[in-house]
DNA sequence: GCGTTGACTCAACAACCGTAGACCGTTGCG
DNA sequence: CGCAACGGTCTACGGTTGTTGAGTCAACGC
């Protein structure tokens, strides 16, 4: 029986918040396997949500295995300490392929639809938010977005702009994509916050062929 | 020099860097207010690079004091606390006059002009970086971020972009702008990093005008 | 049924951080 | 000169954090 009582006078009281999901991973009875997959992934949940939320230095272990609903220990258990936790919550999503295969006249639409669905999705979301939210303050999250999110796009970008400015045209068609997924989503500048996805495409279609293909 | 070693001694060792600047302040003799004054910009400045290299948690008062080359309950002396410290520390000078009186045709490079002047100037270079920094996770440089840096400016080029995207368009000028500095500056995005401040003004420089002045 | 494995909890450690208060020597003023 | 004010240091407290190791109990294979 795992109690989802309160830890008693221990430590100190782990009152973090929540009335969330306060009961454990299995107050049913599972087989073994599908117990671990569980809480794993309740776990995982739980990190993405407060490292997007907070970041790294202030989503703490503690808070994270409040949220779970299951003791700190067990989280250094799954996944060997908060660097490791890290590693496993925050998470992008490129379509390596589409891009690829963009014509130059389609990158475009292409990177702003990827953007959007990408942070519209409840399931990749807070992965994207926490990558986000650390990349200026964290190593490893730097480098996630610096390798994974922006150079390696970029470098298939480049070849299909082709020239000698290819490859800074990508970079900045980059950096336009990352300010504007920043004003929306983690700035929350109002103007580009309250905006639609269909405002913004509209407005920035154009500006962004000029950007990837200036001699059209 | 600017190496940022972790503590390895224990609690009474503040054996952080040396060589630096290990000499206190006032090793000579110097009337009252002379000192403070620059006791006060010492600090300042040890808290602004620190923060600007590590972000604000990484950032501890008895890091920027051992720079500084003095005691860390001094810093608290001067700044009350470490919030203060930071709010003292991260800065961001916007030219309002030079914006507001800009052309609908002069607010690109005007904007790119203020963005790379502020950004390599280094007496407001590490302020803005502390405060780009934090954005993300600190709630006061959000703050500054969202309402000095963007929404203030913003309102001003709207005015001169008019029409019922005007609002719009000047938040996704904003965004594209703090997109670059972020990549240039912080992320280090080799594309752009690379890129001189006469390329990036080149390539974006028709590309805003497409923003701000889709009808030209 | 029984021993073993594995999921999970409990209690604690060691380090570090921001901060407070007592203390010291010099400077400035009457 | 003498005394108050001030710049500055020293020491320590209370709290939080990541992390560990021993211990508990149900699930599993035989």
């Amino acid at each position: 029986m795992t109690t989802s009582s309160l830890p008693a006078g221990s430590d100190s009281a782990d009152r973090e918040q929540r009335g969330d999901l306060e009961q454990h991973v299995g107050t049913e009875r599972l087989p073994r396997e599908e117990r671990r997959r569980r809480t794993e992934a309740t776990i995982l949940e739980a990190a993405r949500e407060l490292f997007a939320e907070l970041g790294f230095e202030r989503a703490t272990i503690r808070a994270v295995a409040a949220r779970a609903g299951i003791d700190p220990a067990l989280v250094m258990q799954y996944y060997g300490n908060k660097e490791g936790l890290f590693a496993a919550s925050a998470r992008w999503h490129v379509d390596h392929k589409r891009l690829s295969e963009a014509s130059l006249s389609d990158v475009p639409l292409t990177a702003l639809d990827d953007l959007f669905s990408g942070m519209e999705d409840p399931e990749r979301r807070d992965g994207a938010i926490a990558l986000l939210r650390n990349c200026l303050t964290h190593e490893s999250a730097l480098g996630v977005i610096r390798d994974d999110v922006m150079c390696e796009p970029q470098a298939m970008i480049a070849k299909t702009i082709g020239g000698d400015e290819g490859e800074l045209r990508a970079g900045l068609l980059g950096a336009t994509m990352i300010g504007i997924t920043l004003a929306k989503y983690l700035l929350e500048i109002p103007a580009v916050a309250q905006a639609s996805r269909e405002d913004i495409e509209r407005v920035m279609a154009p500006v962004l062929t000029a950007l990837v293909n200036p001699d059209a």
